[in-house]
DNA sequence: CTTTTCAGTGTACGCACGTTCACTCAACAT
DNA sequence: ATGTTGAGTGAACGTGCGTACACTGAAAAG
């Protein structure tokens, strides 16, 4: 029993302060925990296996009172796929802004560390990428190929890569993009034994590098 | 009404030809029809989303005779991998023992006509690659290393690659193994216009070929 | 101070599900 | 001939599900 018959006060956790709410701050406030609540609980399955009441259980609130947010749990994982996206685009914009030492050594690093620290935004894409709704998988996609053309136009700008095809670009961008996920799922495939990892990051590494040499012999058209 | 009672006999279709089957020919009838029962309908849902009562339904027998093949729809999905894992090893011992003229023009050419023949199979495996519950993922997960693994040994044999270590061989395996995937992923999703198909494949050997480039020119250690 | 709005509550429903059990009856073993 | 085996049957069960509906009471609007 945690909480005690709590009488009329919604029963969504308090606020962090004692202050009091504004309305539409408080709906916000449940929205996020139904999209956290079922984060949580899509570490064990997928957001088919997944019921609207597991979800408003885990989240504290009623069944019913999941309507006044989404239609259905797909629009759930529709509104997850945007919040998923939005961490990794995150991620990109900021290593593309760091100095570049050995830039695929960094890419590896950083992927590494945002994978950690964002383990179930990192699942969720992968398991419903091609495993979910078709809401949710065209959501996805979606933005995976904006993420390719933001990339495409990053390359665009290397020295040796100024004369290259638009098409050329975007092919060799999702061809990288291709290669992060698969990285991604490596990542979360991998289990605690260090060892693993650093094998994982070695051979993500050398594949980067291999695609980058085939993109400096490569020859426009 | 299609069957009209059907008294004794059992339900299941009845063979091609009227003579009689053995037992055991039969239970392998009826449990491939519960295969390709669960194929069918995974065209239009992941293996969370799909009851066993609807696979039994489409197969043509009662819920509780799954039993007698299956101890969960797990074990199907299980059954369902290998099945599918079949087709994708098959196709690349054939496509390997072709003569290369153009080897990536003619696997990707190969590769499209498989995923074209056997959709289902290969839209299950990308579904529940990620997607589906553990024990499938793992099946589908061990075949897969199996797969980089007959690759690998096959690139040892390419003349420049002779004095490759055996983990660059893996490393370069896995990286066309994963491109390779992303490509049927991509003609999975293609509609129904010839052109985008066109587009799909020029970019798949493109990308290729760029892999391809970057092994030409790799330093193995 | 009233009235309106609306996020969250509680009950109640019909339905599809997985699984149990006792059964039938052709194929097989003896 | 006779007995055993086991794939498929059919009725019944408990459960969890999505959703409809009438509600409450604090925040917002008047």
């Amino acid at each position: 029993m945690v909480t005690t018959a709590g009488p009329r006060r919604p029963s969504t956790l308090a606020p962090v302060t004692g202050a009091v709410e504004s309305r539409q701050e408080r709906k916000r406030r449940t929205r996020q925990s139904l999209l956290d609540a079922a984060l949580r609980l899509l570490a064990d399955s997928s957001l088919a296996g997944l019921s609207l009441r597991e979800v408003t259980r885990e989240a504290g609130i009623v069944p019913t009172a999941f309507y006044r947010h989404f239609a259905s749990m797909d629009e759930l994982g529709v509104a997850l796929a945007e919040e998923s996206m939005r961490t990794l685009r995150t991620m990109l914009r900021d290593a593309r802004q760091k100095p570049a030492d050995d830039a695929i050594k960094g890419s590896v690093a950083t992927l590494v560390a945002q994978v950690r620290k964002h383990e179930p935004h990192f699942r969720f894409l992968v398991r419903e990428r091609y495993g979910g709704a078709a809401e949710v998988r065209r959501a996805i996609a979606a933005e995976l190929r904006l993420l390719g053309s933001e990339l495409a136009t990053d390359l665009g700008r290397f020295p040796g890569m100024a004369t290259w095809s638009s098409d050329d670009l975007r092919m060799a961008a999702d061809l990288m993009v291709g290669a992060m996920l698969s990285i991604v799922m490596a990542l979360l495939d991998v289990g605690d034994h260090p060892d693993d990892l650093a094998q994982v990051i070695g051979v993500a590494e050398r594949q980067l590098r291999m695609i980058a040499l085939g993109m400096a012999h490569w020859h426009p058209r």
